[in-house]
RNA sequence: GCCGGGAUGGCGGAAUUGGUAGACGCAGCGGACUCAAAAUCCGCCGGUCGCAAGGCCUUGGGGGUUCGAGUCCCCCUCCCGGUACCA
């Protein structure tokens, strides 16, 4: 047989599959489904690494769960849209959609050449208008249903990007994606109302525990940031109290019990009421210039480790609504607008942050909670007190427990409508205008006369000109092109003008899983029963870096969409694997730290199966993995092993017998227990690396275990060959090898599948099935032990009663030495494992 | 600060339910083959003492539970990730 040659292998086997159409799947209600997604890719003109990673390990997950017996939908697609398309087409003068398109081909042939097991028909690209024409409909019907509105208010602006960006999307005070510092900008701008979902979004996690990793589970958690405390209202003190339309300051707290102890206000630089707080005042100037310099050096300071708490007195008062008395209004650097209603209620004893500002600012104190057994004085406090204790100082509350307080104060708040329990979250509504060209349009059109006009159904898609020319600045080229822009009124006809912003891409990215199940459904967006049979995916397969991002919009997509009656599930993923990253010299790949590997080269050297091998061995999915060049080396001996094994070392002896072939039918007895050995370890192999594969996604022991094989085989070479009448057994030992591991180097495996003779695809070969019999040996070892060391081995067997097993442990010759001369205490016997014998 | 996760040979990692620590691979060392090299095959490969049999030490550090702890409990150190004035 000839020499391996892993491009005329992989080449060969590529073709066949594809014109076979092997990975070709259809709905079939009479079979399991399985549906494995691995996170589609940005084409950004070559896979990288991290991409061969995460396909490798889905494409492990959908030929296992093929061979298992599962309906495996397993798609591939683009995340098309994007501005890396119009950054690269400004530089190379070329169209974004040419650029992209070019990219996807090439990059479509990376997957193919790695030899993924896609079901190409249903390829998505989602700067298709047949895509987006889809989520233009669901926009307006998100308008329709009020879950997108337009707001006016500072906005998170990256200046490189010339967009704006979603909360999400701001990462240390940078831009996600370029790691600009971020800048306010007000401007009027679309959101979707994902906090009306906060709390369905935050409860069904608990549906996702076990099927998510806890961290992922823990990190949405935290940014949804549920708080539950109350909304109480301050009054302004006279002469300010109702004379202009204000009557009060809200402010959120969680600590309603500590009311009784507010002595002063804090307000954001931004909150809409300083402005007529200091109006006339003598604090005005010293006011304005502190909340000038505050917003000015925003997000900058604001994100520094510890930026020193600073404030201003406006010169303005409120009432304590529970104490009457006025405390003075401060304006804080600390405070911000964006969380609970840019007001704080301070109380300087409980809550360090208060305690602080008001020792700075030499603020009165009031102690209204007392730990047990203790006396705390405002005077000689030292911190704020925030553990539980009981209210004093606080009138008819007085003498309760904190807890019970806090909902009695707000019952008593509320009865006077001066307060009512409220509960907030620090999850923002989601932005998703862009000022971008590359992106798909919001439809809708504004009129002078009618408003904001959707864009009627009968006009939809809403289509992306593609014959402007980019601006050479990077800015939308779409508010300046009035063949896009000039649009005549629906409802009217008069002078109108169209929406130029584009939807931010995780729009997208938010429901591109569903689609899927029906890609070429042209008039509406999915096929309901197909999506009812392969929704929600099995298995999500993606990099950690998308824990809040798409998972948290993927999340609330799919509920938004099942309100509108589009889908009948509640969360995309039921499963979740987060792969880690591939670095090089103990940090990521990147450009510029010259430590980039590329796949392509890989393959080019060592074929694919080698490449899926290597980065499947090298680490388990969730942690980071370390490129190695010589690791490399040893995936590609593995396999050339495997192919000198069956092509050269047992030549003439292998014969076309099913994996894992009943004992009768290998004809083992007269042979040499040699044979019966090698059947033990077949099937253990099978057992192993189905258990590894199945029940924990852990490759490389999968892996470690066919290599155990391996190594058996070739240790036994001589002897196998020696037995004619074992070649049965000999064959279906290497076609067990050959079946476990063709998930992970599927092209080798079936080649050399087929030079065993058989006429049958290796891809459509069930798992082996071990039979757990065959794991069962005659004697077992079993280690003994003196006081919990190791001293010695024997052989017993295996339904050796266990004070036989005692007697032999007791005799074995270093353990006789060990307990000379001493008392036996106690002799514990774990059968078919470990004798303890305890003596002194 | 808070919340997660982690620390095992020279390196990547294994040990699934508390039961032989170091599977498998990489690197290294020795040998076979070869004029030689590469490739391949075989052997060794945590530290330490010993001719050997075998002993002692060893899973970041310290304590504990247990016949027995990498695994469980408590304390500490360090590393990684997330998050951070969230009222």
């Amino acid at each position: 047989m000839s020499r391996y040659v892993p491009e005329d292998v992989e080449t060969k086997w590529q073709r066949i599959w594809e014109e076979g159409g092997h990975f070709h799947v259809e709905a079939d209600p009479s079979r399991p489904k399985y549906y494995v997604l691995e996170m589609f890719p940005y084409p950004s003109g070559r896979i990288h690494m991290g991409h061969v990673r995460n396909y490798s390990i889905g494409d492990v997950v959908a030929r296992f769960k093929r061979m298992e017996g599962h309906n495996v939908l397993h798609p591939m697609g683009w995340d098309a849209f994007g501005m890396p398309a119009e950054n690269a087409a400004i530089k190379n003068k070329l169209h974004p959609a040419a650029w992209t398109i070019s990219n996807i081909d090439s990059m479509r042939v990376q997957l193919q050449r790695l030899g993924y097991s896609y079901d190409w028909r249903r390829e998505i690209a989602t700067c298709h208008p047949g895509y987006y024409v889809h989520e233009q409909r669901f926009f307006l019907k998100f308008l329709e249903k009020g879950l997108v509105y337009r707001k006016h208010s500072p906005q998170n602006w990256c200046e490189t990007c010339g967009t704006v960006l979603a909360n999400e999307q701001v990462i240390d005070g940078c831009c996600w994606r370029c790691d600009q510092l971020v800048v306010q900008k007000d401007l009027e701008q679309w959101f979707l109302r994902i906090t009306d979902y906060a709390e369905e979004l935050l409860a069904d996690l608990d549906k996702l525990v076990g099927g998510w990793p806890e961290r992922v589970l823990t990190m949405q958690r935290n940014w949804i940031g549920k708080s539950v405390g109350a909304e109480i209202t301050f009054p302004l003190a006279a002469p300010l109290g109702g004379t202009d339309g204000a009557d009060g300051i809200t402010v959120f707290t969680t600590r309603p019990d500590t009311l009784f102890g507010a002595t002063f206000m804090s307000l954001a630089a931004e909150h809409p009421l300083v402005a007529s707080l200091i109006a006339g005042k003598p604090q005005e100037a010293a006011v304005t210039a502190f909340v000038d310099k505050v917003r000015n050096l925003d997000r900058i300071v604001r994100s520094a480790d510890d930026l020193e708490k600073e404030g201003v007195f406006t010169g303005a008062y409120c009432v304590n609504p529970a104490t009457g008395r006025e405390i003075p209004i401060y304006v804080a650097n600390f405070v911000l607008m964006g969380y609970g209603t840019g007001a704080v209620m301070a109380v300087p004893a409980h809550d360090q942050r208060d305690f602080e500002f008001a020792r700075k600012y030499d603020l009165p104190m009031q102690v209204v909670i007392q730990p047990e057994g203790a006396t705390l004085n405002a005077a000689s406090l030292e911190a704020a007190y925030v553990d539980p204790g009981v209210l004093v100082a606080s009138g008819e509350f007085s003498g309760m427990q904190n807890e019970a307080a806090k909902s009695a104060i707000i019952d008593w708040l509320d009865g006077s409508g001066r307060g009512k329990k409220s509960i907030n979250y620090r999850l923002r509504d989601w932005n998703i205008s862009r000022q971008r060209y590359w992106g798909a349009p919001i439809p809708v059109i504004y009129c002078e006369k009618c408003g904001i006009v959707p864009v009627p159904d009968v006009d939809l898609p809403v289509e992306l000109p593609r014959d402007l020319a980019l601006m050479p600045d990077g800015r939308s080229p779409l508010p300046h092109a009035p063949s896009f822009t000039d649009v005549a009124c629906p409802l009217c006809g008069g002078k109108a003008r169209r929406e130029t912003d584009t939807l931010d891409t995780f729009f997208e990215s938010s429901w591109y899983f569903a689609r899927y199940a029906s890609a070429r459904e042209q008039d509406r967006p999915f096929d309901p029963a197909e999506l009812a049979y392969w929704l929600p995916v099995d298995q999500y397969i993606g990099g950690i870096e998308h824990a809040i991002l798409h998972l948290l919009y993927s999340r609330f997509f799919v509920k938004a969409l099942r309100d509108c009656g589009l889908i009948a599930f509640d969360e995309p993923f039921a499963n979740l694997l987060t792969q880690g990253m591939v670095i090089k010299d103990g940090s990521k790949m990147s450009k510029s730290k010259g430590n980039v590997v590329d796949p392509d080269l890989m393959i080019g050297k060592y074929g694919a199966d080698t490449v899926r091998v290597f980065i499947l061995f090298a680490a388990p999915p969730e942690k980071d993995l370390e490129w190695s060049d010589t690791g490399i080396e040893g995936a590609s001996r593995f396999l050339s092993r495997l192919w000198r094994l069956a092509t050269e070392e047992l030549a003439g002896l292998l014969t076309p017998v099913a994996p894992c072939a009943t004992a009768e039918s290998l004809g083992l007895d007269g042979l040499p227990p040699l044979f019966a050995e090698l059947r033990r370890r077949e099937h253990a192999t099978a057992a192993k690396a189905g258990a590894d594969i199945r029940e924990r996604f852990q490759f490389n022991t999968a892996i470690a275990a066919a290599m155990e094989l391996v190594n058996f085989l070739y240790a036994n070479v001589e002897a196998l060959r020696a037995e004619p009448k074992g070649a049965k057994a000999v064959s279906s030992a290497v076609g067990t090898l050959l079946a476990v591991l063709s998930p992970i180097a599927p092209h080798i495996c079936e080649e050399l599948w087929q030079s065993l003779g058989h006429k049958t695809l290796l891809i459509e070969q069930p798992w082996p099935a071990h039979d757990p019999s065959a794991l069962v040996t005659d004697t077992v070892d079993i280690v003994v032990q003196v006081c919990g060391k190791l001293r010695g081995k024997i052989s017993v067997a295996r339904d050796a009663s266990n004070a036989d097993v005692e007697r032999a442990a007791l005799a074995e010759v270093n353990v006789v030495k060990h307990i000379e001369g001493k008392t036996i205490r106690k002799v514990i016997v774990v059968p078919g494992k470990l004798v303890n014998v305890v003596a002194n």
